[in-house]
DNA sequence: TTTAGCACTCCCGAGTTGGGAGTGCTATGT
DNA sequence: ACATAGCACTCCCAACTCGGGAGTGCTAAA
């Protein structure tokens, strides 16, 4: 596939960083004066026209300077992918903001999701850690007033959640305690799938608790799947969105979600962590994304908890920024769930 | 201010009905067209001309149709406001929504938001019922793993947060308990300010815990502050936004949230449960809404829990149809907040 | 007081045009 | 064989023009 010369290289990735940066079609001239070239304009033209060949670049018109085509815009991706590095002062920041954070998931995703969304100047788009096998850890009941009871639900990987239940009767504290030991001890590091072959009990109470538990456990995948999302009005200020229909018809995907998830779900599937995948112009799978890119990484512990980070920007975004952006930010999500973990291992 | 004749009222609320639906300058001919009126187009003339002097009416043209003023608008909304009246069918249609959720606030506030974005097509706003001076019903200590502590926190009317502390010694689950029990007796019933008053404590570990408590309310008040949004890309949809300047400009309000915290904080101190208020063109205060109207209600119950809901819009609204809704999905709120506030006291 | 008639204003969309940026090709130089 | 200068050609785009049309205000008559 590197079939190009140097030369040719170095005029292709100039041309795109150019474009990048201006959002105007590069022509030969603007090229060689800017750069200090050594070769003409002339010369330019034939690489050009060689390249364009080759299907990295194209003319929006007959006679307008070229434009990378999705092709080109891989090459790019993948020539700088590596070199790409966050400034240093760039990474104190980050990682500052993040130690300085309440040392609460929430706070980490929304936290993660505005800086990407600065940094890049694109929409960010962050997953919280999400436990593919989580395992019961403890189970919490206390009556509070009347029929009204608290159940907390506990899971490893430091996930908590609670409800206020209302029964159909009252129940003794005591009652409930019983219960929750019973439970305790009977789903102690069970699977959810392993808990829900458990469905009848002797004790209705403990059945009725179980059913909840099982509902809950549904609606913590909801939850583990919740998107934070910052920056929707970077968007806006690109001029390849400035006919509100285009605009719109990205923010949707935003608001929706199901395109995004089913997105998160087949790119990550296949990803390892710290592993950085790039979306062009949507793969030719999402149809929505034609007009755009994303940085996607999985950060977390593999087979503990994973999430997600990227960055949703127009095809011409700044690669450069952002691609260090989420690999370091992925980077330090990995070690706070690390962290984490650890720490519940004591 | 009512010194419009009849047929003065008839014209500008006809005006203004089709300049929202149509979005385009309204001339004599078009109306006396549109609305098969007994009176010539010099007539309407004459009383557009009329209204144009009085403030109701604009030109943006030396000849071009006339527009509402911001002034029309509030004569139109103020004229409407007891009128405009929700479908049966469509009250049943929300209503069911509702007693179909789950009974968790947040997909109480997650489904109202949608309810009006989707019947109003603009975007919704809705904060959390908030109890003002909540009181303190319960706390709970869990010891979970090595220095990991649960800490539960239930509120009177049902808001309830769960912690995960790490302490920096191990605690037994006995002294967790005891604490717990004596901080119980200690705070029932008082509020925020009345614990602030209370920060030393002679056992150490009920002194960490208390400044913890008096940490979590805090962040409970900046959550109660936290605002649902939906359907973003309604405003895309408007041809007053299609320069998506101007779009940037209204849904950057909702990115950065601080204006829109402010507005609702001003507007609803000063209203009542059940009553509406409909904000037209920023009402000079707000620069960045100058474009847009907002219907919003309260609703809660007073002095107990209170919260916000209300849409925004472009000027040309339609206020038929979202003045009635935000009015009912108010009403249905205040009642949920009722009927758990009614458990709650049992 | 309403209405018909009329001259006037001014926006807006459709053509038209010229300049400029960029290209490909060819011939010439290295 | 490769690089370059020169040149004719293409085609976009912004500016300009222009006529129609919608709407107005005024006046005079009913």
């Amino acid at each position: 596939m590197t079939n190009l010369t140097e030369r040719q290289k170095t005029l292709l990735l100039l041309l795109i960083k150019d474009y990048i940066e201006t959002a105007q079609p590069v022509g030969s001239k603007r090229l060689a004066e800017h750069y200090h070239l050594n070769f003409s304009t002339a010369t330019i033209r034939n690489e050009m026209s060689a390249l364009t060949e080759l299907g990295y670049l194209r003319q929006p018109h007959t006679s307008a300077g070229r434009v990378p085509t999705e092709e080109g815009y891989r090459y790019f991706v993948s020539e700088m992918m590596n070199k790409a590095e966050l400034p240093e002062s760039v990474q104190h920041t980050i990682s500052h903001q993040f130690h300085q954070s309440r040392p609460e998931v929430e706070q980490w995703m929304t936290l993660a999701a505005s800086i990407l969304a600065t940094q890049s100047q694109g929409v960010s788009v962050v997953t919280a850690p999400h436990t593919e096998q989580a395992k019961f850890k403890h189970l919490e009941l206390i009556s509070t007033q009347g029929r009204q009871v608290l159940m907390v639900l506990v899971m490893m990987g430091g996930d908590v959640r609670q409800q206020i239940l209302t029964l159909t009767e009252p129940v003794t504290q005591e009652r409930l305690s019983q219960t929750a030991t019973r439970l305790n001890t009977l789903l102690a590091g069970k699977t959810p799938q392993a808990i829900s072959s458990l469905t009848t009990r002797p004790d209705p109470l403990d059945q009725d608790i179980l059913i909840l538990i099982l509902q809950d456990l549904q609606n913590r995948i909801k939850r583990a799947n919740e998107i934070y999302t910052d920056g929707l009005t970077n968007v806006l200020r690109e001029p390849e969105f400035s006919e509100s229909g285009e605009a719109r018809k990205t923010l949707k995907i935003f608001e929706e979600r199901s395109t995004l998830q089913d997105l998160l779900q087949k790119t990550t599937t296949n990803s390892n962590i710290g592993g950085l995948q790039v979306l062009i112009g949507g793969e030719g799978e999402w149809e929505e994304l034609r007009q755009c890119s994303m940085v996607i990484a999985r950060y977390g512990v593999a087979g503990m908890a994973t999430g997600m980070v990227g960055v949703l920007g127009p095809m011409r975004m700044s690669y450069a920024r952002t691609i260090p952006t989420v690999r370091y930010v992925a980077g330090v999500l990995s070690d706070l769930v690390n962290d984490t973990i650890a720490e519940e291992n004591r």
